[in-house]
DNA sequence: GTAGGGTTAG
């Protein structure tokens, strides 16, 4: 094994302080290289190999043994270890390790400052952000057309999507810079990431008529924004387009466009896009071969996945963390946890540490098949494995345990998550309201609606459906039917699932006019019925005995191509049993 | 000789 680096900087520290090593750059030889000199430790311009350091405590380290250095090390210097620490994430500690180079009066200049600019977007304080801009000033040097590009990208973070547009237009006006690629990509991927594809798309079309060109990033950040927003045939257009203007889609546009195509079962198209890349000289890599795991394992084809894992390992491809927790998810949904749990244990013999997410996967696995027990032995691993939980872990054992009934301890664990300095979002509420709902506490349910409100988590369609439907199965479907007539007063559109928990509950109910009224209204409204809104109608029809009302649905939903499902069948056999019975 | 950028997961 490579002896690491900082143990033996450590090492030459203590004997330092021990007296026995005089130079100060002696015990970091290791991590300094003189420029041209040899080896001498004195040369007054290190070169300092920054690559060694791995944990955040050897840079501060070696940050602070810098400020003592004299000669003082350079401000790149400073500028690339700040950066490591940035790599690492880490944007707390490098603001921190900032403040101590202004007050050792380090050298600062206009990359150092975008550093802190970056740091402070990264922390979601884009307002700290343009504070900056004043340290700038102070400095004698001008923000430049990386810090615009940073802030632009710290509004996007803070969801300030109108402030990041104006922004980018303000610099384009008052020329405060010219924007390069690297800002269009900023703007076009903030645009894409807060849901605003389409405008995206009409900007990069925009560009493209312009002097700013978009580059392959660009292209594939709106090609990857319309595949995740379903409009995978925009994103094929659109690679043709990039083609056609000599942009060489890369690995990252092909993964995907690959991805678009199996997430909607367009695997043949899938197929051809693959010949189509080794065609083009671009080999498949780990990212390519992971959507494909990804693929086949959520259409529960996990043979398949485990025969594309073989075929990247024999081209050296080594699958990663990701690959092994998709593969997880996969033996999850079929049932075979016995296997996602193998899959879990032989990683560190790979070289490979489950991450927070490989944990949360089998969690949910053994949550899904059953095995709560299972899950919660695993959840308490988590900490002893040098792990943090965040809210999606919670959230998936919160789920497993109201789903299996276990609504005293969900509460528990969820009054428990604070102690990991982790705030609840809309699906810890959601699934907190389904438990309760399920249990038929629909009082409870409605006082955590409003903790939700206070707590400043916005209620989505989803948190209205679960209460709905709570109200639709505890009978009280009137009050169901105010609360869904009150939605588009709080902006919220009722979708497919919504509209068929209502229009089946006063199915169920016998108020079959009104149910016709709402399908109408739902299909005015761009919602068009699926199959499952006219099973649930008929199910609930034929539970009231309406059976011609029932034969009336079914024929309608046969003229739209739908087919019932067992359930309805079983329920028309029973019914045409018990009429030849009487 | 330093700073800002696109793809995979629950």
């Amino acid at each position: 094994m490579r002896v690491s680096t900082m143990a033996v900087i450590r090492r030459g520290f203590a004997a330092n302080k021990r007296g026995t090593v005089t130079s100060p750059l002696s015990f970091l030889s290791s991590s300094f290289h003189n420029l041209s000199h040899g080896n001498r430790p004195s040369s007054p311009k290190p070169r300092i190999d920054f690559s060694c350091l791995h944990e955040v405590d050897d840079a501060v380290f070696l940050f602070r043994e810098m400020l003592r250095m004299r000669p003082q090390p350079s401000v790149v210097q400073f500028t690339k270890l700040l950066n490591v620490v940035v790599k690492m994430k880490q944007y707390g500690v490098a603001l921190n390790a900032f403040d101590e180079m202004r007050q050792s009066g380090a050298p600062v200049n206009e990359y150092t400052l975008n550093i802190v600019v970056n740091c402070h977007c990264l922390l979601n304080r884009v307002d700290f952000g343009f504070a900056v801009l004043g340290s700038f000033f102070k400095c004698g040097y001008k923000p430049d057309v990386t810090t615009f590009t940073t802030l632009i990208k710290g509004l996007f973070l803070g969801d300030k999507v109108v402030e990041a547009e104006k922004l980018f237009k303000k610099l384009m006006t008052l020329k405060l810079c010219e924007p390069n690629e690297v800002t269009i990509l900023t703007v076009i991927n903030g645009l894409c990431k807060a849901g605003h594809t389409l405008t995206a798309y009409d900007l990069l079309r925009l560009f493209d008529k312009t002097s700013f060109k978009p580059n392959v990033k660009t292209y594939s950040t709106v090609i990857d924004s319309l595949c995740k927003d379903r409009m995978v045939d925009y994103a094929l257009q659109l690679l043709a387009t990039m083609i056609d203007k000599g942009i060489s889609p890369d690995i990252v546009t092909y993964s995907s466009i690959l991805r678009g195509l199996c997430n909607f079962g367009r695997w043949k198209e899938a197929k051809n896009l693959i010949t189509e890349m080794v065609d083009h000289k671009i080999c498949l890599d780990v990212v390519t071969f992971s959507i494909l795991v990804d693929a086949f394992c959520k259409e529960g084809l996990v043979k398949e996945a485990e025969d594309v894992v073989e075929i990247m390992m024999q081209r050296n491809i080594f699958p990663n963390d990701v690959t092994y927790t998709t593969l997880i998810d996969g033996y999850s949904l079929v049932g075979q946890i016995d296997k996602a749990r193998k899959v879990l244990d032989s990683m560190p013999g790979k070289g490979l540490k489950p991450s927070i997410i490989s944990y949360s996967s089998l969690i949910n696995g053994y949550c899904k098949n059953g095995k709560v027990e299972e899950a919660w032995g695993l959840f308490l691993e988590v900490p002893h494995k040098g792990l943090d939980y965040n809210v999606v872990t919670y959230n998936t054992m919160l789920q497993g345990l109201f789903c299996a009934g276990r609504c005293a301890d969900g509460l528990k664990l969820f009054k428990d998550m604070h102690t990991h300095q982790l705030i609840p979002d809309v699906v810890t509420y959601n699934t907190l309201l389904n438990g309760l709902c399920m249990k038929k506490q629909i009082d409870e349910a409605f006082s955590f609606l409003h903790i939700m409100e206070e707590q400043g988590v916005n209620p989505d369609i989803t948190t209205y459906g679960i209460l709905i439907h709570g109200l639709c199965k505890d009978g009280k479907v009137e009050i169901a039917r105010d609360l869904f007539n009150s939605l588009p007063c709080k902006g919220l559109r009722p979708n497919v699932q919504l509209y068929t928990i209502i229009i089946g509950s006063l199915c169920q109910e016998g108020h079959v006019e009104e149910a016709k009224c709402l399908l109408v209204e739902m299909e005015k409204s761009g919602c068009s019925p699926n199959s499952v809104t006219y099973n649930v109608c008929i199910q609930g029809l034929l539970k009231r005995k309406l059976f011609a009302e029932a034969k009336a649905f079914l024929n309608e939903m046969h003229r739209r191509g739908f087919s019932p499902d067992s359930t309805t069948v079983s329920l028309f056999l029973d019914q045409q049993q018990e009429e030849g019975l009487r």
